[in-house]
DNA sequence: ATTATCTATAGATCTATAGATAATGC
DNA sequence: ATTATCTATAGATCTATAGATAATGC
């Protein structure tokens, strides 16, 4: 192994330590020199692989909600889908599923590169979606591929929010439910 | 004026201009030296009147809350509430707007005290829009209430995430939309 | 005399940089 | 000889505290 290819490993290795911290820590819930230690490296060798903290925060984030790119929808996809991303194992490990539902307010506040990257990812979410629900004109199956969207990351969110376990289990059953019927319901209209 | 009800006071523009603030920065986006400041007092006092930051932060919220203890339901006020809540002018003021819907994704990081807060104003919330939607089952309506809730917050924090102005306008406005059907669409079955 | 608030600062962060060292490849 | 990474540190935060000062009420 070359130098330069030695030097993309670390760097790939930077990438993916801060996209899991920054999905569970939020964006400013991690250090440049926690991620460097956690890399195995120390705080120096950062800036030689990025310009500035904030470079990392957009490249962890590309890193991290680039896990959906697999996804092209379909009704069955879908509903599958739904569950999966309504269940208690992905409220309980944020570090490894949607960064848009681990961050959702923390983008408000972030810099113009995060705020594009995420914008980006949702835009694409929302196409895959509109084209994967049931419903005959477009703008409807768009309204619901939105509605699917902010109820999914709404419930994600709040399910990690609330300090009782039950409450917890119900935000995330209670929208898959519902979520799911909508999906069917609108197939046949 | 007696001194303790001047210290009072005091106390009531510190928490007043934290509920603000926090909403708007988020729950570590402003110190309390910047608050104090913005008070008209200085880093000093503080902790004569707060235990700790974190006091601060569960006094803030509570206030922030309160904002909507006025809100107890019916089918027409519930309408007009989503209507609220999914505007551009709330998107635009998250400083005098809804703080679970400004920090959603920071409870899940938040203190103890911060979370407990939160999740107590989301029962009471959910107990309160539940009673609202219309439906004939209460479980029915409690499933309805959440999907409206999750729906909600979900789109007005997307809507301050991103970066396109027309995106934002889509997201308050397809889920204000759909969510106004289910609202109506409930009350036939 | 007591209470509220102020000035000043300790000690613990954090980002970013400078310059030394170790490891690779001509 | 060049490149990757390390040690060390400057300078700017932040929370919390100590002790001085100013304002109120007996």
């Amino acid at each position: 192994m070359n130098r330069s290819a030695s030097k993309r490993e670390t760097h790939n290795r930077i990438v993916k330590v801060a996209a899991k911290r920054f999905r569970e820590l939020g964006l400013e819930g991690i250090s440049v020199a926690d991620v460097m230690t956690e890399s195995g490296g120390t705080v120096g060798g950062f800036y030689k692989h990025f310009e500035s903290r904030d470079a990392l925060v957009v490249e962890a984030l590309t890193e991290a909600m680039a896990d959906y790119d697999a996804f092209r929808g379909g009704e069955a996809p879908v509903l599958e889908f739904i569950t999966t991303y309504l269940s208690a194992a992905h409220r309980d490990s944020p570090g490894t599923g949607c960064a848009m539902g681990a961050l959702l307010s923390d983008f408000a506040r972030a810099s113009q590169g995060a705020r594009s990257v995420m914008t980006e990812r949702f835009k694409t979410g929302l196409t895959v979606a509109q084209n994967a629900v049931p419903g005959r004109r477009a703008s409807d199956r768009r309204a619901a591929a939105m509605l699917l969207m902010c109820a999914m990351m709404g419930a994600i969110s709040l399910s990690r929010a609330v300090d009782d376990p039950a409450l917890s289990k119900e935000i995330l059953d209670a929208t898959k439910k519902k979520l799911r019927e909508l999906t069917c319901k609108e197939a046949a209209s």
